[in-house]
RNA sequence: CGCGGGGUGGAGCAGUCUGGUAGCUCGUUGGGCUCAUAACCCAAAGGUCGAAGGUUCAAAUCCUUCCCCCGCAACCA
């Protein structure tokens, strides 16, 4: 009898350091779950982690600890992250678990004996270094496009899934349903991919290669690469093939919310996982848009991750919340700054919903004793009607836009309608001045009690999306509130509120923030997050992450290591631009004994002509190599890490191939 | 012609699919109020809807061409 919704996130890689894109996905689902809560759901919110995979074997291996230590030690960082910013999930997965590793086995075996799964061999251009293949676009001049070393062709048996076969199906099953893939423009995306012929799915690894993951039973050889296990997690934790009767009171999944990076993996591959297990799919796969931060991409090279353990310190979960969901449409893309955030704290949670909490509480505090009024119909003008009129189909409103729309934005704009309206009516009925007479004394105490009676609306539908702030909301007003009952089911029309009620003292919700005293202090950078850090366990994954490591930890090196690298003055003699590249710049110079053609990537920070005649600085003992089919016989040294700063000149003059040291 | 997203009052965006008086938030200016977190309420100013052509009674919206910005990919040697 009773209604379901389940509801997943994606789990998130285990050696990723967790930050604004993953907090959005998950605090998106956290107000779904909240809501069909309300609603009387029996809801299921599922997040988790990806632990197996590559990185993580490599990883553990340099840290000299065991994968599944390493896994433990960076699982806190997520699982606290959640836990600070309010997530309300049912459960919490970790692939590396038996409950869900068995249900893999189980589904890989099935596939298998059923014919869904083959063996065939692989051949491509392998680099042993990297320990990967790659395509033959990517190999440039037989060497591999990310070490440089030479690639081999290599011919490797792997296990494939038979997903080609299921192309046709799965066109027709997206076109005949307009729900499947959300927003519309995705769902043309993928739509658009599907026209491509598909191919099969290679799904496994070598253990020669690859060691943690998940076994193929029917191959003691081999591991499952990341599809078979990751994706499954939807299916294993609600009780695929261990507890039936759970399973189909769940599956399938009313929403699997996901970024739009892996729309294919969730669309395409997943759908036909799926259907060769002749499961249903998810009623509706829902990918949303990716942050910039003050404009620009965030990168961990450009040292503008967004870490939401600083900005839930700095700014409160509650308005980091609101920000997130209100700032930009669900699906599209957006920016995220500290002057947007601010802007939206000060005038909207602030100015908006805290001044009206605040004046009406002051008001009932001053001219009712501190105790909510009863209203009397003799009391009613048009603005009471007008104001109910508003109030009272909020709640449900903001039910259809969050659930069938996916509108977390919108959905808040009609939120914000009824605090204006709020605002507007504590203006035009002016109680201040009603209290000045004892005629006006019925008067008085319906405007009070409409007041507070509108507050109380407003904290049932914004606990869904700032719940401690609908808590605070619901100490001051003194209300009786449980919101783990089914309130936006039952309890919400007009009038609930119970005159007699007695409020607390009115506190400032959210206190506004001074801009001009932030300034400077606030940057949306990597500093500010590791300076203010608070979880060790966030340091150490950092520390002990496989990518580029921190500043400080570049290993030393011998005076004999440098006097390998041959630096030399040279001249530039002419100039160029690459042609239909973005910052390649060929230059032609002069070493006074040769010259030399170099490809240098500072086409973004310098123009071609001001170059000629600069005496410059390049590495001439550099291996040669092509770049856009040019070749490059050395390197100039500039400065700057991603972005190109400054070329690096001379003070004085000196001779074309003088030695540099 | 590599793929994709976008160019709308000072800022950030909606509206474009399904042509029909150009809308929202912030900011600015003026006024009101004094219960409130210098908050709130009212009003005003401010737009050749990137450019040019075309279709149409009518174009931000449809068609064509072009310009610019931002991602991704290919190239930071």
């Amino acid at each position: 009898m009773s209604k379901t919704f389940y509801i997943t996130t994606p789990i998130y890689y285990v050696n990723d350091v967790p930050h604004i894109g993953h907090a959005y996905t998950t605090v998106a689902a956290d107000v779904l779950a909240r809501i069909r809560r309300l609603t009387g759901h029996e809801v299921f919110f599922l997040t988790g982690l990806d632990e197996h995979g590559q990185k993580v074997q490599q990883a553990a291996q340099k840290a000299g600890i065991d994968p599944q230590a390493y896994c433990d030690r960076l699982a806190p960082q997520f699982q606290t992250l959640w836990k600070r910013l309010n997530i309300s999930n049912d459960d919490f997965v970790r692939t590396t678990e038996p409950r869900h590793t068995t249900v893999v086995q189980k589904i890989l075996q099935d596939l298998y004996e059923k014919g869904e799964i083959y063996q065939a061999a692989y051949t491509g251009w392998y680099c042993t270094f990297d320990e990967r293949f790659w395509t033959e676009k990517d190999v440039v001049d037989g060497v591999c496009p990310d070490c440089k070393r030479p690639v081999e062709q290599l011919s490797e048996k792997n296990y494939f899934f038979r997903m080609g076969q299921y192309q046709e199906w799965l066109k027709s099953y997206i076109a005949e349903h307009p729900d499947f893939i959300k927003p519309r423009s995705r769902r043309n995306e993928v739509l658009g991919f599907l026209q491509q012929p598909l191919g099969d799915l290679s799904i496994s690894r070598p253990k020669s290669r690859l060691t943690w993951g998940v076994e193929l039973p029917f191959d003691k050889d081999y591991v499952t690469y990341v599809w078979f296990d990751a994706l499954v997690n939807y299916i294993s934790i609600p009780g695929y093939s261990t507890d039936p009767r759970r399973f189909s009171h769940f599956w399938p999944a009313d929403y699997h919310l996901i970024g739009k990076d892996i729309l294919t993996t969730h669309s395409v591959y997943w759908s036909t996982m799926l259907k060769a297990m002749g499961l249903e799919l998810p009623r509706t796969i829902f990918a949303h848009g990716w942050w910039t931060v003050n404009g620009e991409k965030m990168s961990k090279s450009r040292g503008n991750v967004v870490d939401p353990n600083v900005m839930a310190e700095r700014f409160g979960v509650d308005a980091f919340r609101y920000f997130l969901l209100r700032e930009v449409p669900f699906g599209h893309d957006g920016d995220f700054s500290i002057d947007a955030l601010i802007g939206r704290i000060n005038s909207d949670l602030a100015n908006g919903l805290g001044n009206l909490l605040n004046r009406t509480l002051v008001l009932i505090e001053r001219f009712s004793k501190g105790i909510i009024p009863e209203p009397s119909s003799s009391g009613d003008t048009d603005l009471e009607r007008q104001l109910r009129q508003l109030v009272e189909p909020l709640p449900a409103k903001v039910v259809e836009t969050c659930v069938t729309d996916v509108e977390f934005n919108r959905a808040l704009e009609l939120v914000w309608e009824v605090v204006q309206a709020g605002n507007q009516y504590v203006d035009k009925s002016t109680p201040w001045t009603l209290a000045k007479k004892p005629e006006d004394r019925l008067r008085l105490e319906t405007v009070l009690y409409h007041a507070a009676e509108t507050l109380r609306f407003l904290c049932l539908v914004l606990y869904p999306f700032m719940p401690q702030t609908a808590e605070e909301m619901k100490r001051q007003l003194g209300l009786m509130l449980n919101f783990a009952k089914p309130l936006l089911s039952s309890d919400i029309s007009w009038g609930g509120l119970l005159p007699g009620t007695e409020i607390a003292k009115a506190l400032p919700l959210f206190p506004r923030i001074d801009v001009t005293k932030t300034q400077g202090e606030m940057r949306v950078n990597e500093q500010t997050a590791t300076d203010s850090q608070p979880a060790p366990q966030s340091s150490s994954g950092m520390t002990l992450s496989s990518g580029s490591s921190p500043a400080g930890e570049v290993p030393q090196i011998t005076i004999e290591d440098f006097q390998k690298i041959q630096l030399k003055v040279a001249t530039v003699l002419a100039a160029e631009r690459v042609p239909k590249s973005e910052k390649l710049l060929k230059l032609r110079v002069d070493l006074g004994t040769e010259q030399r053609q170099i490809v240098a990537g500072i086409g973004k920070k310098y123009e071609p002509e001001p170059l000629i005649g600069k005496k410059i600085v390049i590495v001439a003992n550099l291996k040669p190599a092509k770049l856009m089919g040019i070749e490059s016989q050395g390197m100039v040294l500039a400065a700057g890490d991603t972005e190109v700063r400054g070329l690096v000149t001379l003070m004085d003059d000196a001779e074309p191939g003088t030695k540099v040291k």
